[in-house]
DNA sequence: CCCCAGTCCTGCGGGC
DNA sequence: TGCCCGCAGGACTGGG
């Protein structure tokens, strides 16, 4: 968290600054350890300022602006980011300030909570270096049925592992892995050199049906409350979990069988095992 | 190619 | 009731 919907959400909830310009970035009032912020705030704030921001954009599970310049500022939350027009949770996890001029807000916050995200100015070149195709996958939302075949259906790994490498496809995480796998009826242990044409059929239906879905309600906020949207508002798709964080409880679905939870690549899977065929 | 463990970090909830 | 530990997992790294 957040994932693709989540950082969609994020991108959304950011279209009113476009057409604005970049006056100046500065740090947040919080004093912990800094997050990574490149290049460092005085040559970004040369960089950036006076650029007009013409586009809003995502990579993957990142957000981006597009300057005039060509340069583009690339906000990635990880765990606990989030990237406000609004006021912030709290003041203490305030990270960066950027501050705008134009129709719409004053300034663009970053605000992350454990600190593990980053914001970057990239030059068009770097841009394409970390986020060439070699570097990041199709997105999730627009990866073709054979692409998913063709990239992954050669791995021995567990189907469930492989959905989480960026490098195949770009922009699921562990919930969405979960509840997609769930919909496609399909055991998270399975290699994926077992599963049929139909199967591959089944996870890419399954994965633009939950992943926009879960766009529609503007993501999932879990109990830790940490997700907002642009506008510091909670989403509400955590109501439509089927699996994730739901170990125990019955499953919705087929209605008999009881939510598992095991262990894989060191995360969590959820899965039912009625619904889902090894 | 793939796996695993460790790293960053904070807040929380389980267990005692 | 209070405190400590472990867990949450996105991206990356280094070793096997």
């Amino acid at each position: 968290m957040p994932e693709l919907p989540e950082v969609e959400t994020m991108r959304r909830g950011l279209e009113p600054i476009v057409g604005g310009t970049v006056v100046a970035i500065e740090r947040g009032p919080c004093r912990r350890r800094p997050i990574a912020i490149e290049p460092s705030l005085p040559a970004f704030g040369r960089r950036a300022a006076g650029q007009l921001i013409q586009a809003t954009g995502r990579i993957g599970k990142r957000v981006t602006l597009e300057l005039s310049s060509g340069d583009s500022i690339v906000f990635e939350p990880r765990m606990t980011g989030l990237v406000l027009l609004a006021d912030p949770p709290t003041q203490d996890h305030l990270r960066v300030r950027i501050r705008l001029s134009g129709r719409a807000a004053r300034e663009v916050l970053y605000w992350d909570r454990r600190g593990l995200g980053s914001v970057r100015l990239l030059t068009p070149r770097q841009f394409a270096a970390r986020f060439g195709p070699n570097k990041i996958g199709p997105d999730a939302l627009q990866i073709t049925q054979a692409e998913w075949r063709e990239r992954l259906g050669a791995s021995r790994r567990a189907i469930k592992v492989a959905l989480l490498d960026q490098r195949a496809v770009a922009g699921i995480g562990n919930l969405y892995a979960a509840e997609i796998l769930h919909q496609a009826g399909i055991d998270p242990r399975r290699p994926c050199t077992r599963l049929t044409r139909g199967d591959w059929t089944r996870i890419a239906d399954a994965c633009s049906e939950i992943l926009s879905a879960a766009i529609r309600h503007e993501g999932s906020t879990l109990s830790d409350g940490t997700y907002r949207n642009a506008l510091n508002l909670e989403g509400s798709y955590q109501n439509q979990h089927r699996v994730y964080d739901r170990e125990g409880e019955k499953c919705t679905l087929c209605g008999r069988a009881a939510i598992r939870r095991i262990v894989q690549a060191q995360r969590a899977t959820f899965y039912c095992p009625g619904c889902q065929k090894r």
